[in-house]
DNA sequence: CCCCAGGCGACTC
DNA sequence: GAGTCGCATGGG
């Protein structure tokens, strides 16, 4: 992907394998909104605007060293496209969310956002988290950063029963408490297994969590999560046995894309959110 | 009124 | 270990 940096923005022009929309719709994302002719995303204490004109897409924003990362600029998504390009319904996804990346995110604010996301609807999980920013985040300018570990280890359940997390709020709650820095660090490193294992004794975390911040929290994409939409995937269009319990589908996938696993979750997601989406519409309108 | 949302924990057997 | 079931809450 070729792009230029400069102080205080990144312009890429004719970038395929970029595309805001795709990026921050894929659901591996919470944080973020739409403003005029953009979107606003806000990643730990960072935040970046993201344009897109006709061939050019400009990332405005205060750290172009974080934001490089934080985008996965160094991974070539050509090359990976290519490699997973295998099906029909595979070609399909990868030619509507073409501009798909997994974004480099990180571990606690995923970890939290992910035990929310259980049994929930995206619009309520992005208000709840928005709401914890703001009172638990340091104020940055007109926005919030995520609260930091310390900070959330002084949030009472009532609180996250407040912001609408429902049963989850106990959860979250001894969460935080069995929390700590060197946990979060030492899962970099951990055996993919042992590190499902660890995840896995967290409250509120179970399976399909454990995959969403292994893959998006700590870049492992030798995963793939499996939600409800992703079972209709597997039902539809791999001719799969709708009783076949959630981690079976996971584990059926990682072996046949290995360390493409959680890129094709994505591209297949994206796919099939948008199509149901678009076919309530329909239905909607007649 | 119903069903559903990026499932999980507790309880059975 | 696999199979049920209840779960807060808001939207369609």
């Amino acid at each position: 992907m070729e792009y230029k940096v400069y102080k205080n923005k990144i312009v890429m022009q004719n970038s395929s394998e970029f595309d805001i929309k795709h990026i921050l719709e894929c659901g591996q994302v919470f944080r973020y909104k739409v403003v005029e002719s953009g979107y606003e995303v806000y990643a730990l204490e960072h935040k970046a605007r993201v344009y897109c004109q006709k061939d050019t897409t400009t990332i405005f924003c205060d750290d172009t060293t974080f934001f490089q990362k934080y985008f996965d600029f160094d991974t070539d998504y050509a090359k990976i496209k290519s490699e997973l390009r295998d099906t029909e319904i595979l070609e399909n996804a990868l030619e509507l969310g073409s501009g798909i990346r997994i974004l480099r995110q990180d571990p606690l604010e995923i970890i939290i956002s992910f035990i929310i996301s259980a049994n929930n609807n995206i619009p309520r999980i992005k208000k709840s988290l928005e709401r914890l920013c703001e009172r638990y985040g340091v104020k940055k300018g007109e926005y919030y950063a995520f609260p930091t570990l310390q900070k959330l280890k002084k949030v009472p359940e009532a609180f996250f029963l407040e912001i609408g997390c429902g049963y989850r709020a106990p959860y979250l709650v001894k969460t935080i408490q069995m929390l700590s820095e060197k946990f979060i660090q030492s899962l970099y490193s951990m055996d993919i297994i042992e590190a499902r294992k660890e995840l896995i004794k967290l409250s509120g975390v179970g399976g399909k969590v454990a995959d969403c911040i292994l893959l998006f929290g700590y870049y492992r994409t030798n995963v793939f999560p499996c939600d409800t939409w992703i079972k209709k995937v597997y039902v539809q269009h791999f001719n799969g046995d709708c009783k076949l319990p959630a981690g079976k589908i996971s584990e059926y996938f990682v072996s046949l894309y290995g360390n493409n696993a959680g890129f094709a979750q994505q591209y297949l997601y994206y796919y099939k959110r948008l199509k149901e989406k678009k076919k309530v519409k329909e239905i909607k309108n007649g």
